[in-house]
DNA sequence: CGCGACGTTGATTTGCCTCAACGATTGTGG
DNA sequence: CCACAATCGTTGAGGCAAATCAACGTCGCG
């Protein structure tokens, strides 16, 4: 709980007893290895926030090819937004790529928590908007940026996730193959 | 303003008296065309929402060029959240490509009117993450289809927009050089 | 009118993909 | 604990999508 309570506070001043209410509607749960917190097809019923661990979220193109939209260690949240909002099937996976563990709030719970404490819809908007920008910066440096660049980013951004995860997941969240990547490895690293 | 106020009823509900209020701290502006609303290395003090129009939103990479990040028409917002949030130099331009009308709102009206209007926090919350569902959408298209495939959802999506910009800026848009979007056309169109 | 931005086209290059093969690592069931 | 399968990272040959560079005619605008 600890951490979820550093988590809020860098967006917005909260005193100890709301973090205390909010901090009430999560409940712990762990996830293995490989298995699914949320899976294509189903509605997102959970926001998730990470307390240990290592998630994949990724989606499926037609071909069956895998698209890693972004990863979450500890610290990360865990959500299909536009599922959990419009209780829409969900076109994205969420997956354990070790044993992990997250704390977990209900849809009705986080309604429940709208009403009683109206400060945490200031606080979604404020990481929401966060978000957003780092999902703009993102496509700019997919524009601007050589398949290299942005893996040499990747590495310097996430240091701590690169070294969790293998060089296919690396190579899908950047959009290239992921043999192209171990030739990108090879060239720079002489 | 009653088409800031349609466009505000999409995603909430909101009495008409609490539509006064917010469309009140709203002013009207004229831009001409070629003229900014901000230009980069500004700090960003307005958000304006699109009357009439057109607006690009873009960004310079270091050896100069242009990278547009969005087009904005008729009920579309104008921003850069990260300059206007966090007061730091942006790093965008907001131009109009042909004489426009937008309401502003600034960052200071903003905050009072949260204060004074809880529930529009809720508003922009659900805003904000709307938006970031869209991005998380264009990313993922990026990675998945062809320069040819994301011209022709381009058209398709946005019919009004791509009828009154050049194609050098759709090129822009979709990350690709304008020659090449030249062949795609004549390609596609035989 | 003349200039600058535009769209087009072609020749050439390059970044990245596809397919195929290989050894190394990991995981799993007997 | 080992044998086997599966997945991984690597490498190479070849191909394609898209970039680069350059030239040209067109159009709107001062």
């Amino acid at each position: 709980m600890r951490l979820l309570k550093e988590n809020l506070r860098k967006h917005i001043t909260l005193s100890e007893e709301e973090l205390d209410v909010i901090c009430d509607y999560f409940e712990p749960r762990y996830i293995g290895k490989g298995e699914f917190l949320l899976s294509q097809g189903n509605i997102c019923r959970y926001e998730g926030f990470v307390l240990e661990g290592c998630f994949r979220i990724y989606s499926l193109d037609d071909k069956g090819n895998e698209n890693v939209l972004y990863f979450a260690v500890q610290d990360w949240w865990l959500i299909d937004i536009d599922s959990f909002m419009n209780n829409l099937p969900s076109s994205l996976n969420i997956q354990a790529l070790e044993n992990s563990k997250v704390l977990l709030i209900s849809k009705s719970s986080k309604e429940t928590l709208y009403r009683q404490l109206p400060i945490v819809e200031r606080l979604f908007r404020i990481m929401s908007q966060k978000a957003l920008v780092a999902w703009q910066r993102r496509l700019i440096r997919n524009h601007t940026l050589t398949a290299k660049e942005r893996y040499n980013h990747f590495v310097q951004t996430y240091t701590n996730i690169s070294s969790k995860i293998t060089d296919r997941q690396i190579a899908s969240y950047l959009g290239i193959t992921h043999e192209f990547l171990s030739k990108i490895k090879k060239n720079s690293s002489q």
